[in-house]
Order: C-alpha cells, then structure tokens, then sequence
DNA sequence: TCTATTGTTCGATAAATTTCGAACTACAGA
DNA sequence: TCTGTAGTTCGAAATTTATCGAACAATAGA
C-alpha cells in the first residue's frame, strides 16, 4: 500500500478538523474510535462499500483527526487526541462530549 | 423580507453546526460575533459581494448558529450561545478559544 | 505459490456548495 | 413620493464532495 499521508502537528487546520467532523459518517467513526480507542477500517464500516469508507478515512486523516497505522494487511486507526487537545485544547472532547442520538 | 428561518434548538444538528464553522469566511464572522457582540450583515463582510455574504449568513443562520433580528433596514446579528451552550456544551466556546492565527 | 483478506486508487456520475451579478423587497429620510 | 441603504433571492457557472463498482497492491496463511 503507498505510504498513508499524515499532516504534521503544525499544519492540522481548525477549519479542516470541523469540515472532517461536520459528516455523520465521519462523525461516527470518530464516536467509536473514542469508545473504542482504535479500530481497524473494517470494524468500522458503516454499511457503506469499502471505497467509500476508505473515502472518508482519508479525509478524517488528512484533516489530522485520525492516525493510520499498518498492522499486517489491516489498517488500524486512532484519534490524534494528544495533537488535537493541543491545537485546539477542548474542541475534540466537547464533540465527543455529545449525546450521539442528539439528532440524526 | 421574507422572515428569516431560525431553527427552534431541538432542531439544531451537531453535524450542521460544525459544517457552518468549517469555513474560514463563515468562522471569522463568527469570531467578530464573539467579540464584538452583534454585528449587521455590513458590519461583517469579508471584501465579498452582499450575495455571497448572504450566503454565509443563512448556512450560519439555518445551522443554527446566529439569531438574526431586524432594525430598522439593517440585520443584526448574534451568536445563540445560550442554545448552542445547552445543546453542546464547550463545542462553541473552545472553537472560540482557538487562536485566529492558528492557520489560513 | 496460490488464495483470501484488507484497503486503496481510479473513473464516472450525481449531488451540494461557493461565488457573483442582477433584480427585487423593505424600510428610513428628505 | 422619490431616493438611498441594507439584505435577500434568483440564476448560472465553477468547484468540491459523496458514492459506488472495478481494478489494483500488500500481506498472511495454507
């Protein structure tokens, strides 16, 4: 696979983060990573083909809200909490913060 | 005018908040909301055209976001922090927080 | 080595968004 | 009433995004 594209601390952009986070898909993946800490693509599909999954990870990773690592042939993932909270200090945990059914 | 559509907050969605934040025209005048109070739609163009800047206020408006009454012939302006606060606490409040220079 | 399993990448199509000028509405004031 | 000011609405054009199937790449295991 060619090497995953991760944006550096210094150029995560608040704006991108909120345009990552403002889709419910993505939305999603984000809640179940933060419950479940990390989670290969696969246990996170959501009934979406994996083209289109593999679409809105990318997006969540070049905005810096997730980390991609590669174990074996899956791809497991994880918030960038640490770089977040440091950005952009209590944006990420107010989010997850929500109630998920708050609305559809 | 036609009347300006404010949702009632039971209505407001997380992820339609944070896509109203996602752009930088849409999140400065957010900030200038912040700090200033309440503005008028003139008070708070971005050098684009009044249509464009039109725009941006109903995404933010219909998002929930800003409360818009009339006086007079001018728009005034406000965040709905009171709702947002109840709806989603801190999300606002440290998207605010973040320094405007953090990057374009 | 052959075969699954995992995901990514490539098109292509459909749907949303952004942008802007022009036309229009509403109110205030001379 | 006539004029100016403040914003919205209407198209239309240009971008961007979302979605999905199909093809491809990489690793693990038999």
């Amino acid at each position: 696979m060619r090497a995953l594209r991760h944006p550096k601390p210094e150029d995560i952009e608040l704006t991108r983060v909120l345009y990552a986070l403002s889709d419910p898909v993505r939305l999603d993946v984000v809640r179940r990573l933060h419950r479940d800490g990390e989670a290969t693509c696969a246990a996170l599909d959501c009934g979406r083909p994996k083209s289109s999954m593999s679409h809105h990870f990318r997006v969540l990773r070049d905005a810096g809200v997730i980390r991609t690592r590669t174990d074996g042939t899956a791809h497991m993932n994880e918030l960038r909490r640490d770089d977040l909270e440091r950005l952009f200090p209590g944006v990420l945990e107010a989010v997850l913060a929500v109630p998920e059914d708050a609305r559809p």
